[in-house]
DNA sequence: CTCACATTGTGAAAGTTTTCACAATTCATT
DNA sequence: AATGAATTGTGAAAACTTTCACAATGTGAG
């Protein structure tokens, strides 16, 4: 029990936490580039929000600014860091190595460090048995018995709209607790699992229809 | 002045147009199996939504379904298409041709009819000056020229998150009103262009967070 | 040291989205 | 024709999210 607990309780709502995973990047970048100290405002601008959002998206983090300074760079993206990720590398598995998925490979790399994508799998013998961008194919048979052996919680589904729900099944009982879903399809899974949809076509059609009306306003909300 | 005109004035959100979309989707398999009719639960069953929500939202496009049989699936399949898309053939544009872009490049086929990625542009000159899945890829340097000619409104960015705002800056001067932007950084331009952010990086983080702490419930957003 | 100022932290207000719940309606059956 | 079961359409309530606005608090200049 040496891990640092959070009052937790309250529970955070995803919107907050996508957020959160932004200031991140943002404070990386900051932290790189040598800054000491940065001002709600200023993380507003970097990431399309207002300020008054960003200092109540940090207050559940508990983060602690100093007026007329802001907040301390190093010491907010450890907080945030700390806040948003387990202790040690975060081993996530690829299911469909399709032109998706190989495009999600070679992200992988560049991904906040301690997030990896270690395994993926496909059902076309051609694709499997090989490394790809330093990740391991397998056949998707071997899923269940892969994904308990390196014990990986994480999974992205990018496959046929049609397979998601049989993936996402087997998946489930393997033990994986959270999946980023591409398929266009909703996974129907316990509630213990967490599904985060990235539906590409249903975005493509949204900007269609603003641009044609005339439009809404440029909200940031991703992904 | 033949175009048929809705009420309009009320203006719909952000949320509601993407879960016609699915519905749209969901009604083109539907009339594929020639299902005759349709029930706000059975739509909200393969959305992921509440059957109330569906109404809700059928609602705002003028929907009526009859009591006891539900909606008819050709004539709600319609509407949707009538309000959503613009009459003819939508075209988009693609700037980047990395793992992405070929991944977003092979999905044109498959996306709803009349939308369609027409140019793709990149810097590299390997890229360009080619076909790939039937899109003529150009130099990057012809970008304002081409989105001109072909009067493109809509256009997808697939480039590394510096690139991001210049493509932005010259894909609104050349006219675009809509983009879909996958570069993990805010775009900033006028409100008479509408951007939708696509972070898989940010989605990936928030599944980590939720797949480790107690799962929040499979919520569907998609996008 | 004191003052003016910029900024944080946060309660409360405003705004938005979703769910509830129920009258109205239609269909199938008797 | 009358009854009952199922479903729509929608006002109102609930839940959730964002913005406002301001007291509290450091900071730096004079």
């Amino acid at each position: 029990m040496s891990a640092p607990s959070y009052p937790e309780a309250i529970l955070i709502s995803e919107r907050t936490i996508g957020r959160l995973a932004q200031y991140r990047r943002i404070l990386t970048e900051l932290v790189r580039d040598n800054l000491e100290t940065v001002h709600s405002h200023q993380l507003a601008l970097r990431c399309g929000g207002s300020a008054a959002q960003v200092r109540r998206d940090l207050m559940v983090i508990g983060a602690e600014g100093s007026p007329n300074k802001g907040y301390k760079c190093a010491k907010l993206l450890a907080s945030l860091a700390e806040f948003l990720t387990q202790p040690g590398t975060q081993k996530v598995a690829l299911v469909g190595i399709g032109n998706l998925g190989r495009a999600l490979l070679s992200y992988s790399h560049k991904q906040q460090p301690g997030l990896l994508i270690v395994a993926a799998f496909d059902i076309a013998p051609d694709k499997t048995n090989k490394v790809i961008d330093g990740c391991r194919c397998f056949h998707i048979d071997t899923l269940e018995s892969v994904i308990k052996e390196q014990n990986i919680k994480v999974a992205i589904i990018a496959v046929p709209g049609e397979a998601a729900q049989l993936v996402a099944d087997r998946l489930a009982i393997a033990g994986v607790r959270g999946i980023v879903n591409f398929a266009p399809a909703p996974l129907h899974l316990p509630p213990s699992v967490f599904v985060e949809n990235i539906d590409v076509t249903m975005s493509l059609e949204k900007v269609v229809y603003f641009a044609a009306k005339g439009t809404q306003s440029e909200r940031n909300k991703s992904a």
